[in-house]
RNA sequence: GCGGACGUGGUGGAAUGGUAGACACCGGAGACUUAAAAUCUCCUGGCCUUAUGGCCGUGCGGGUUCGAGUCCCGCCGUCCGCACCA
């Protein structure tokens, strides 16, 4: 009997698929088209197993498509520009360039032997300069319709680096790789007019059924829609009045003082004139812009010595400060403060001794507010007091409406509705990126580059000489040529624009270009016309906001410049965020002597160990769990594979809780904690179907799965069972009688139907629990040659999608006609599915007391008077009547008695 | 602080309001073997019971229902997202 031998198979099924050219999309008429994608990587140059799991469910929804009829999408290519390639070039030389395509050469390689129905000849990455050439070209479409302006914005500024960074790249204030203090400035910079389409993006959420409801709230909580009121305060002294927006204009007779940024035209038209003003900015800059500084900030603020009217009451007078916690970027830059109703406000009033009034009680309450914002939902009821808009007791909300309306009719203010959401600033100061193709012109100013240059391709080298990555800053912008071109408007001399796109530009849009990775334009609209939307797109929660919400935008900016059809402003008709592969963390504490780097004190620490996964062995008898090292086997001249001696070590592990080794189960994979499986490790050894198959089968996908070996040598266990199957059903007598038949074909359609509803449903642990139990089964089963021939391809069928190279070679081995991926997916016969007889439970009072066998399609009142006649039931109601009995046809009958 | 999700055996997890624990891991017993590995068979939520059977059981407390893991309300816990957003 031939064995099981993976690794042989899967090369052979590969070559055949890659021969026959069955998985290239291609436009043949009458088939329904269907586009599934996952999300592409970043060329690390390692493939891991969360690349695996997400590549195996895209490839199982493609490979059951396929066989259900569809022309298939299903391209893979590479997020390839950023930050790590010139990390690299810093940190050991080389070039960004050689550095990314000699990862993508390895990744490829890597993934081939996963055995995923990709169209590789679609493959491209996005630092080639045929894909952000045409990036280019879209970046002038939009400038050309607005879409793209540059402005002044205050970004996180490396001074070290000298260079812009993204708020995730500052930890504790300081730049992630240089550990320079950062600082907040103000620069030009190229931004995407996003909040244009902010309602648009908000609304549309609605008709994205099949996105899962926790990203569509992410998005809708990041876009922000707040209601409130503008208005103006005058100032006393003159000069232009003070802009002010707010939710809560029910408060404003609790008013204390007006706040303005820092880096409002007041403040900066002061910061001008006075030296202490300045100096007080600058100190609200220094700090980072992100979560962390601002959250572990204290409140300051300047009194401005401006005083300004209440709008209300005109001999109320406030002050006007400034104030580091207000945002220059949302609503107009300058708030009143209500500290009674507001906690930050009420800090800041308390730090800075400026009054506090309560604007409303809590109805049972009438104590002022001392150190705690009285801050109650906006639904609940308060006490007003003296409200100018005549409330006495309403809720918060009705409140607000009162108040705007009060405003709008007195004509001082007017409701207006704000978004959170800004615009995106697309510039970096980096090299490995997508060159902004505008052109900086001492008589033109800022002029795009004609489409004909495009693509402004990166140079390679200084003049024959490597670009040296380790000086601070961006090489592009101290190239000794590469800035220098012709003004494309005048012609003169002129210098090239230097920062490069943020890389969430390039996978805004790939999705798209897939559809055409070859047009001489961003996209071949009879292709995307066709191929357009994404039917199914997969990928990590990680992406649910930026990514996901770049590409909506750039999906409608695209259909505005006549890139994209109208149907594909919303890109992707389902979203699918699956879970990470986690693996337990084995770890022990261990004593470490550490010599402060200050003082020179020696001191003992207690320190983590962690282990490796094959360094360790669990133990288990009598139910008490004991993991070990395997060196404590060594240690005591052991060996893990004799029975006795693994008890030994379980008994003296377990009397030595030194000895043991700790467990976290379920860790994100992790190189420093030493838990990471290579996908490439299992494939060698077990084969791409076992890790196919394991990363779906134990856990829903939409959560995390860990990675057990036990339970990846079950998997390979499995399908060496079925493997063996095949090959006993192969060797039986042609024309061999056997018994149960039908039972076996009824359970075949009934596998048919839930494995296929699975599939169709994201729900593949429970079409492997049924593909298990189908299994099972049919290894047991004494049916004729024919009908248990029948079952085993049905069988690899059903598999194909999950487990496609041990398909295909049982297909082949049991005589299939062509191949088993082409082959048209098992249709489950309903007449197979309907049970001549069922078994219906008995429930007395809601509990289960015992079951009766009856006709499938008995009436109901047979049925009830089969249940009563029942011994349980007979017992139970004791010669008095039952109050009522339901009879659920074909489920179960509950008699109240 | 705001928003959301989740909580089922020793473990991962099944279950259109209708027999809770499918399927798998771990564990146990047995067969085969000189022995081990591999393979195969059976058992495996808890408690009581020789068996038959009975009682309890889906984080906790209530509710709706003939019937609740599932729906509603209130707690507790875990995880995730957002956050000086006025």
């Amino acid at each position: 009997m031939p064995r099981y031998i993976a690794p042989e198979i899967e090369a052979r099924w590969q070559k055949a698929w890659d021969e026959a050219g069955i998985f290239q999309a291609k436009r043949t008429g009458g088939k329904p088209k269907y586009y599934v994608l996952e999300m592409f990587p970043y060329p690390s140059g390692k493939l891991h197993m969360g690349h695996v799991r997400n590549y195996t469910m895209g490839d199982v929804i493609a490979r059951y498509k396929l066989s259900t009829g569809h022309n298939v999408l299903h391209p893979m290519g590479f997020d390839a520009f950023g930050m790590p390639a010139e990390n690299a070039a810093m940190a050991s030389g080389g070039h960004p360039k050689d550095w990314t395509y000699s990862n993508i050469d390895t990744m490829v390689e890597q993934m081939k032997p996963l055995g995923l129905s990709l169209d590789w000849s679609r493959m491209f990455a996005t630092c080639d300069p045929e894909y952000y050439g045409q990036q280019q070209a879209l970046f002038l479409d939009f400038l050309e319709k607005g879409l793209v302006y540059r402005k002044n914005a205050v970004v996180n500024w490396d001074p070290i680096d000298m260079t812009v960074l993204a708020n995730e790249q500052v930890e504790n204030g300081r730049g992630w790789r240089s550990g320079a203090l950062v600082e907040r400035r103000e620069l030009t910079q190229w931004f995407f007019k996003i909040s244009d389409f902010s309602e648009e993006l908000l609304s549309a959420l609605d008709t994205l059924e099949n996105w899962p409801a926790k990203v569509r709230l992410m998005q809708e909580n990041w876009i922000g829609k707040s209601r409130g009121l503008q208005f103006s305060f005058e100032r006393t002294g003159g000069g232009a009045p003070i802009e002010v927006y707010t939710t809560r204009p029910d408060t404003l007779m609790g008013a204390s003082f007006v706040g303005i940024s820092p880096d409002h035209p007041i403040a900066k038209a002061l910061e001008a004139e006075s030296e202490e003003v300045a100096a007080f900015v600058a100190e609200c800059r220094k700090g980072g812009t992100t979560e962390e500084a601002i959250e572990t900030a204290e409140k300051l603020g300047y009194d401005t010595g401006i005083r300004v009217k209440h709008p209300l009451k005109p001999d109320w007078e406030l002050p006007v400060w400034i104030a580091n916690f207000i945002l220059m970027d949302y609503g107009t830059g300058a708030i009143f403060a209500c500290p009674a109703h507001d906690q930050r406000d009420l800090d800041f009033c308390r730090k800075y001794d400026l009054p506090v009034t309560n604007a409303f009680f809590a109805l049972e309450e009438d104590a002022p507010v001392a150190t705690e914002a009285l801050v109650p939902p906006k639904s609940e009821k308060v006490r007003w007091v003296d409200h100018f808009a005549g409330l006495t007791e309403a809720t918060g909300e009705d409140a607000i409406n009162a108040t705007v309306d009060f405003a709008e009719k007195a004509g001082w203010g007017q409701g207006v509705t704000k978004y959170r959401l800004r615009d995106w600033g697309l510039s970096r100061q980096r090299y490995w990126g997508c060159p902004i193709p505008v052109v900086h012109c001492e008589d033109c100013g800022v002029v795009p580059e004609k489409k004909e240059n495009l693509p402004i391709a990166l140079p390679y080298d200084e003049g024959g000489k490597p670009i040296d990555f380790s000086v601070p800053g961006n090489p592009l912008d101290r190239h000794p040529t590469w800035r220098d071109c012709a003004c494309p408007s005048c012609g003169k001399p002129a210098q090239r624009e230097t920062d490069t796109m943020d890389t969430f530009v390039d996978s805004s849009w790939y999705f798209a270009r897939f559809t055409a990775p070859r047009a001489e334009t961003p996209t071949d609209m009879a292709e995307a016309e066709y191929w357009m939307n994404v039917d199914q797109y997969i990928g990590g929660i990680e992406h649910a906001i930026l990514h996901l919400l770049y590409s909506r935008f750039f999906a409608r900016a695209m259909h505005i410049c006549g890139h994209l059809p109208e149907k594909s402003k919303e890109p992707f008709d389902a979203l699918f965020t699956q879970g990470m592969v986690t693996h337990a963390i084995y770890k022990t504490r261990e004593l470490v002597e550490r010599t402060d780097s200050n003082t020179g004190e020696k001191s003992t620490v207690i320190k983590d160990k962690f282990h490796y996964p094959d360094d360790v062995v669990q133990l288990s008898y009598n139910g008490i769990d004991v993991v070990a090292l395997k060196s404590t086997f060594e240690e005591h001249g052991m060996s893990v594979d004799v029975d006795n001696e693994r008890r030994a070590i379980h008994a003296l592990v377990y009397q030595n809780p030194g000895l043991a080794v700790e467990v976290v189960p379920s860790a994100k994979m992790s190189k420093s904690k030493n838990n990471v499986v290579d996908p490439l490790h299992i494939i060698s050894s077990f084969g791409a179907d076992t890790a196919r198959w394991f990363v779906l089968s134990d856990s829903p996908p939409e959560r995390d799965v860990e990675w057990t070996a036990s339970g990846a040598e079950a998997a390979h266990k499995h399908l060496n069972r079925v493997w063996n199957l095949c090959d006993r059903i192969g060797e039986m007598d042609r024309n061999a009688e056997g018994e149960g038949d039908e039972e076996l074909l009824r359970e075949m359609h009934k596998c048919i139907r839930d494995v296929t509803l699975g599939i169709d449903s994201f729900g593949f642990n429970a079409a492997i629990a049924k593909l298990y139990a189908f299994t099972g089964t049919l290894s047991k089963s004494k049916a004729s040659y024919k009908v248990q021939r029948q079952a085993v391809m049905t069988l690899a069928q059903l598999m194909s999608p999950m487990t496609p190279h041990l398909a295909e070679d049982i297909w082949n081995h049991q005589g299939g006609e062509g191949l088993c991926a082409t082959a048209p997916w098992p249709v489950a016969d309903d007449a197979m599915l309907v049970e001549d007889t069922v078994t219906l439970p008995i429930q007395i009072n809601g509990k289960r007391r015992g079951e009766i066998e009856v006709a499938k399609d008995l009436d109901k009142a047979e049925v009830e008077k089969l249940a009563l006649a029942h011994e349980a039931v007979q017992k139970a109601l004791n010669g008095s009547a039952p109050k009522k009995v339901i009879v659920v046809p074909g489920r179960i009958v509950n008699v109240v008695a």
